[in-house]
DNA sequence: CAACATATGTGCGATAATGCACAAATGGAT
DNA sequence: ATCCATTTGTGCATTATCGCACATATGTTG
């Protein structure tokens, strides 16, 4: 006796139809309807009456399902401890990003997680290499570039879109007024950079920074317009995304992690946070 | 979360290997391996420490185990109240067979039927018409020609195989004077009838009877040879099988209800016992 | 009374699950 | 110390299951 099929009986025999069923089960009404008429095989008993739109519970059905509904609490009880057993478990979980998205993606939200998860301590910090992991400094790292290592299990969990912003006042200025802020040279190969030179039709950058965050505060003081991601840029009220002639770039983000890690219920608590943010802040379609 | 997964991990936590659960579910040791991973990547949890030669549980794996074990409690309660539920029920089975097929393969087993279900009341009628069923006077037949009305369920349960039997006294005669019993002219059509006629080779037919009992009564008095089932003939002690030139035909057995009647455990009952007396005395290979 | 939405039933192709065969490792027996 | 029986793990071919599309029927609504 397939317990498959007692789970998609107690299913039908609380809702009283198969196509209730099969939603509640997230399956075709075909497959409850074989998988009870197996158990009614095996079972060699008629548990229910099939009618043109419902079904009835023949006398033996009644039986059998007010059995099979212990199963189905004992089997929500699994479930439950499942989740409990994560939750529950002290640890402390160390992730590393790129600055911008540990301060300003990631961080604004560790208080809403602490909540839910008061037993489980994260631990940020911000770096580029991928070595954080490899040295163990790290349990999760999020990273801009598709990480190689073999060991590592790796997910694409969002995609980060970028837009030029500036003050209003400087927004205001005619187009070709504009000036512009940019990373410095070593970093004249990185996709926001290529795509912020591309802009410049002769105008100039009169502001170099090495990370985001100089930037942000140097086109908040109005010194020009600076490439941000648009989590960054879209919730700063002191800035206004300007039109640009071509498209930003956009740059998947990934999430690396290894094998025997992920089998810790806190690191999978983590990863899932991470991935409900990230999807929130940088959706993997449209901008 | 698959509850069939949850039934193999049942099994292996009260069986200790993979190997040993696998034997007492019927499937593959991999299938145990795969269906129990799946449920710890349902769940979130790892359920199992998997040694070279065994398999220990976790803490989580002991408590999951334990809510489990309730389940297997319910499943099988739900087993044996299915088993309950068909032996208890009381009812009148009517069973059609040809009169050799009721009286001497079904009708000496009846009484070990009886032992086990006593609740059921066999009423065994020996006919050859189909319409047996059409009238309402049998619940299932057997028969020697496959039923062709679609509304049938019908299933080849067995071969008849046939000799030619005689007494001991009769049969060290030389072949020459051998002696023949036939059934009258209007079974010419028979395949054993046929069969016969082509072992006469000048030989006489010296007694003629409409049924297989008068047959195998002459042949018990020595008037001759006849054909009977093998099942009947191998169970004589007072007759003999003797060499044919040819090989004796054979003759499917074929069982056949009606699909809602089918749906009764009683009546499923009977089609299981007819299936299982039919498969020891007629196989369906070999003779 | 007619139309429509939703139910059950079924055949078939695609996909997932299983069994099989093999490899590697181990613990007990000799 | 060696050998053997039995375990777990895995790739691949085969088989079973599922989803899909369609048919039919029905109950509710306009």
């Amino acid at each position: 006796m397939d317990w498959q099929d007692l789970r998609h009986f107690a299913i039908l025999a609380r809702t009283g139809s198969l196509s209730a069923a099969a939603r509640e089960l997230d399956v075709d009404h075909a497959t409850v309807g074989r998988r009870v008429g197996a158990l009614e095989h095996a079972l060699g008993l008629r548990l229910v009456d099939r009618l043109p739109r419902r079904v009835l519970l023949t006398e033996e059905g009644r039986a059998v399902a007010s059995l099979v509904a212990s199963m189905e609490q004992t089997a929500q009880l699994i479930e439950r401890r499942a989740r409990g057993a994560g939750a529950a478990a002290a640890a402390t979980v160390r992730i590393s990003a790129p600055p911008a998205v540990a301060a300003r993606l990631v961080a604004p939200h560790v208080a809403e997680f602490h909540r839910d998860h008061p037993a489980i301590t994260l631990i940020l910090s911000g770096a580029t290499e991928m070595a954080a992991l490899d040295r163990g400094e790290a349990d999760l790292a999020l990273r801009l570039s598709r990480p190689t290592d073999p060991d590592l299990i790796v997910s694409r969990i969002g995609v980060m879109h970028f837009g030029l912003y500036a003050t209003a006042e400087q927004a205001a200025l005619p187009a070709q007024h504009w000036r512009f802020i940019a990373y410095d040279k070593k970093l004249d190969h990185v996709p926001q950079q290529v795509w912020l030179k591309s802009l410049l039709a002769g105008r100039p950058v009169v502001f170099q920074a090495s990370d985001l965050f100089g930037q942000q505060e140097a086109a908040r003081a109005g010194m020009g317009a600076a490439v941000l991601p648009r989590f960054i840029g879209d919730a700063d009220p002191a800035l206004v995304r300007l039109p640009t002639a071509s498209e930003p770039p956009a740059r998947d983000l990934w999430l690396a992690t290894y094998p025997d890690l992920k089998r810790s219920p806190a690191l999978r608590r983590v990863m899932d946070f991470l991935g409900r943010i990230v999807a929130r802040a940088c959706p993997k379609r449209g901008g």
